[in-house]
DNA sequence: GCTTGACTTAGAGCGCGCTCTAAGTCTTAG
DNA sequence: CTAAGACTTAGAGCGCGCTCTAAGTCAAGC
């Protein structure tokens, strides 16, 4: 598709960031996208490196379960520009809390679940 | 309800798990609980002890994001017996890895949110 | 000119995990 | 005897985050 450009199609940005051509779209539907992303004369979206730059990180909120409407304040805030840099930094520290109590909860299952492995692992290799 | 009694309400459970009394309605109707839980005479559900500990222990395998049909898959090893001890600690040993996965991309992904955070701290703080 | 295939749109559909509703029962207090 | 309130059931409904469908457009290759 693209020789040596630096745009890519929607099915290289879902290749290179994990989602799909469908999940890009509804992203980009559901206002998560600074602005709407480019298009060829066959109005097929082009992407720049800021953007895919810019999907990668909306992966990294949703992979830790920041919720799309979330999502969708914090583009707003960064479209205003400037002005909404503390607003902005609140946001992601309100949510480095959620996500921070949600780490420590996992880590807390996980070593109950290990426990029950080493438990089971005993009963199998022991007589 | 329960005055010094070793068996305790929907509702107390509810409480001393963080759960709702539906959904523990719920993971009951879902083959979630190795056995129905036991009744009063008005037909109330009585939790015992053990029935509350195998509510946490399903909790954990929630927060973990262990999908409700592979939690009723482990129930149902569990309740076949020493059989099954095996392929019990093959299904935690499983899930452990996609958990360590899961913890692996969260952390990541939190060392990048907290990175941003503190480039807004410097704009804001800084002159 | 025709076909193929990657894209486009608007909008419907889906799977999951709850969450709630409605109607009924039982126990206890007044 | 009545009323309140905690429970019961079967089953419907919901919110989220995709995921898919159908019909159409466009560009490139034969």
């Amino acid at each position: 598709m693209s020789i040596t450009q630096d745009s890519l199609s929607i099915s290289e940005v879902a290749e290179a960031t994990g989602l799909t051509a469908h999940t890009l779209r509804y992203y980009e539907r559901a206002g998560l996208m600074l602005h709407a992303v480019d298009r060829a004369s066959s109005q097929h979206r082009r992407y720049s490196g800021a953007d895919v730059a810019w999907v990668v990180f909306l992966t990294r909120l949703r992979s830790t379960s920041m919720p799309i409407a979330r999502m969708r304040e914090y583009v707003q805030l960064v479209r205003l520009g400037d002005d909404t840099t503390e607003a902005r930094r609140d946001l992601l520290l309100e949510h480095r809390i959620t996500v921070a109590a949600q780490l420590e909860t996992m880590t807390q299952s996980l070593a109950h679940i290990d426990y029950k492995i080493a438990n089971y692992t005993m009963k199998v290799d022991g007589s």
